[in-house]
RNA sequence: CGCGGGGUGGAGGAGUGGUACCUCGUCAGGCUCAUAACCUGAAGAUAGCCGGUUCGAUUCCGGCCCCCGCAACCA
């Protein structure tokens, strides 16, 4: 028997400084839908996701909430270790950063790095706002003084930093770039990475001072520095498979450097570090390339990026509370544009529920098991019948927008063949006939909830344990006034 | 000339080198199996503006105007 095909996907794993908002959610659940598909088509899954939980912003938070930093990160990544069963997901592994295979997979990570000759030891200079307590760079300066305290001078602090040389890169990148003309999706987004490493990318810093901030991963070697948050966190996608002990587990989903198989979903502002980053650390490190990084896009709400300031941020969490976790999925898989940015606003959500759930999707399983119940004498054997072209190919495209537009579309015409074809009258007339128009009905019920499967997977096991009993189900979707 | 995204009927959104699609809303019919639901039809868009390429542009190219990200929280 052959081997079953592995397929390896992961999200960014989120920095659990602040609760989980409807970004995470969408990234999440993308990845889920395209996990819960391999699976469906018979591959093997690993799908990973966790957190993020070292670096100074961390360190400073649990200061100031009085928690040791483990206490202040245990407690946030249980919140997003919460999603799973809050949306309904279905990964595998959930890494966290703090964990000590992970911290030692960095680790060798770096010696690996550093046995290349990629990592060297430079002055580094930071301009530091005393008002606002934080680095500045220079872009950020006005005048050069911090916009927010303009009239406090900046502190210019020396420290000596590890450096990776992501420079020598330049040229290898954009080789592997060239190689690999999918490694980023969509182009605009390649584009910009393209453009970006063309125009000479710099080393950048990769450790900080332990005695200034110690709540980082210890750098080989020198006890004297902890890795820069970003250097550690990338790892974690390796790490997850039980690399470096591992190899076959990370051969079998990382893939090798002929046939790399790492999928990544990033959100726009994550580029730089997956794409080019992440990119020219694998290959310091002799290790396979990424596969392909899907970028996708902001959920802006009001025509506004989310803030706390604003007051536009969705909670998901209220409105999985309210609405179910396949509401909220449905409305990022099909309302949300897996590329570019979308907006979310709660009258948009409660009006494509109602219209695409509780008329659409709700009101049709009961019309169809409602006469199936009442006409046929036992239920009807469902087949199992593969996915449509339309469907895979808008998925194997990363287009679940698309994927879920087909699916309503089979919707619309189910609930227009029952109008037209009219079962509940042709039974009176002729009972034979009536029964197998509503057998076919219950057919079609059925082929389309195999393709919501992936999508809302809890309506999808409604629908189809509704058809195996041969009774009408539970309103799934009650319309919200 | 810092980088990038966008401007599509009243509202919100897809999509595309060749009759412009969907949802909501409006108007008029139909149906009764269903979650005051569903089906049909109608009104409503000179596709931001100006040029170019083309037999043909909403779609490709150039210019202009406007909106939104690119500091923090943060995908």
């Amino acid at each position: 028997m052959a081997e079953k095909k592995a397929f390896y996907i992961t999200t960014t794993i989120p920095y659990v400084n602040a609760p989980p908002h409807i970004g995470f959610a969408l990234e999440i659940v993308q990845a889920d839908i395209l996990a819960r598909y391999h699976a469906l088509l018979g591959e093997e899954v690993f799908f990973n996701f966790g957190s993020d939980e070292h670096g100074v912003k961390i360190y400073r938070k649990a200061l100031e909430e009085g928690k040791t930093p483990q206490a202040y990160v245990d407690e946030y990544a249980a919140k997003f270790d919460a999603l799973k069963g809050t949306l309904n997901l279905s990964y595998n592994a959930f890494t966290r950063t703090t964990d000590p295979h992970h911290k030692a997979a960095a680790q060798e990570f770096w010696k690996r790095c550093h046995v290349a000759g990629d990592i060297y030891k430079k002055n580094y200079q930071i301009k530091y706002c005393v008002g606002c307590e934080l680095e500045k760079t220079d872009s950020e300066l006005v005048d050069g003084k911090c916009p927010l305290h303009p009239n406090l001078e900046l502190e210019v602090i020396d420290e000596e930093n590890y450096f990776f040389k992501l420079s020598k890169y330049k040229q290898p990148l954009l080789d592997l770039y060239a190689a690999y003309p999918e490694l980023v999706v969509p182009d605009f987004r390649f584009n910009e990475i393209k453009k970006f490493i063309e125009n000479g990318p710099e080393d950048f810093s990769i450790s900080r001072l332990k005695e200034k901030m110690p709540w980082g991963v210890p750098v080989p070697g020198d006890d004297s520095q902890v890795m820069y948050v970003w250097f550690d966190a990338l790892v974690n996608y390796i790490s997850t498979l039980g690399w470096p002990e591992d190899e076959k587990n990370f051969e079998k989903f990382w893939g090798t450097k002929e046939k790399p198989n790492g999928l990544q979903m990033a959100g726009k502002d994550q580029i730089r570090q997956q794409a080019a980053m992440w990119q020219a650390m694998l290959m310091s490190a002799d290790l396979p390339q990424t596969k392909q990084i899907v970028i996708h896009g902001f959920i802006t709400s009001g025509g506004h990026k989310m803030s706390k300031s604003l007051g536009n941020v969705i909670n998901p969490f209220a409105i999985v509370e309210e609405y179910g976790a396949d509401a909220l999925r449905y409305f990022l898989a099909r309302h949300v544009h897996p590329f570019e940015d979308s907006d979310f606003t709660m009258e948009r959500f409660k009006e494509v529920y109602n219209a695409d759930l509780a008329n659409g999707l709700g009101n049709v399983a009961s019309r169809i098991l409602t006469l199936a119940q009442t006409h046929l004498p036992e239920p009807v054997q469902v087949e199992l019948v593969p996915y449509p072209e339309e469907f895979t190919e808008a998925l194997n495209n990363f287009e679940i927008n698309q994927a879920s537009e087909y699916v309503w579309g089979r919707i619309h015409a189910l609930d227009k063949k029952i109008t037209t074809t009219e079962p509940f009258k042709l039974v009176k007339t002729d009972a034979e006939a009536g029964k197998k128009l509503i057998v076919e009905l219950v057919k079609e019920l059925a082929a389309i909830d195999l393709l919501l499967e992936p999508l809302v997977p809890e309506t999808s096991k409604k629908i189809i344990d509704a058809i195996v009993a041969n009774k009408k189900p539970e309103t799934l979707f009650p319309r919200k006034e």
